[in-house]
DNA sequence: ATAAACTCTATAAAAAGGATAGACTTTTTT
DNA sequence: AAAAAAGTCTATCCTTTTTATAGAGTTTAT
């Protein structure tokens, strides 16, 4: 299961997205739009910022705006970035590898194989599908 | 990612299988075996046989023991007996279902379209591969 | 009767998640 | 130059979940 950060972070960046038009958008307005708790949610796009997503402006008629097209932000970008591994054990996460202890040969390893082939499956749709992919179906009908 | 109670279940599962021709197994042998603090295994092991996956004897010569064979324990039952949801929202759970807030409708929401795609991926190969699965390779070299 | 072994309830320590406060910095406007 | 608006950043706190432990109770074989 994503973490409320994570799932926040998806909530921002869609109204981000959405309103990429009007410059800059103010982190109060966000956590109203999205009931998010404006302290947390200033965290999260802190880390967004650091991470090079977003960018921000300071002052009056500041905020925070997009740095990329929707297109170029996968998913699983911001799931590494806020909650860490994708993978469902550390000793087949591509990103977070830690070895596995009790295991003579992980390349022998049932368990091993069979959640490599989840994390593969998992990636293959997380990789490919962008920012810009969670939101057409939302924009068509607005 | 998976935590520490549905990984060490499946290690525990993994050591009964094999050595379930030699009757009910001590806890303290598969916690010796597997390096898992011998109280916290009991736990887990309780509420596998609680689910009706294991059976145990109690008193002298006792012990726990596969009331299933390895073929019948699909790796999902094991995942959402001990973890929960193995979805990455709850919206789009099927056995941990939650309606999702801030979402008008869940049938055009781009976010619940994807992780829908996701959970599909996942549970096609968690609900197909069983207990069985994960032992074949490590047995082939025993 | 006794020792071996699982059962069960309670509790505690540690980690993660979620939330808040407040001082600080930058920018715009006047 | 000063004031006000707005974001930045660090520190702290509270709650929940996860992980782990303790110990008394119950069952069974011998």
């Amino acid at each position: 299961m994503l973490s409320k950060k994570t799932q926040y972070a998806f909530h921002a960046l869609i109204h981000l997205a959405e309103n990429a038009d009007k410059g800059p958008i103010l982190i109060s307005e966000i956590a109203q739009e999205k009931s998010i708790s404006i302290k947390f949610l200033e965290n999260i796009l802190l880390e967004l910022k650091n991470a090079g997503i977003l960018g921000s402006k300071k002052g009056k008629g500041g905020g925070y705006y997009l740095l990329k097209t929707p297109k170029e932000i996968p998913l699983a970008k911001i799931i590494r970035l806020l909650d860490g591994a994708i993978a469902l054990l550390p000793c087949v996460s591509l990103n977070y590898y830690e070895r596995c202890e009790n295991c003579r040969d992980e390349a022998v390893c049932g368990l091993n194989d069979v959640m490599s082939k989840v994390r593969d499956a998992t990636l293959k749709i997380l990789e490919n599908k962008t920012l810009k992919d969670i939101l057409t179906r939302n924009v068509s009908i607005l």
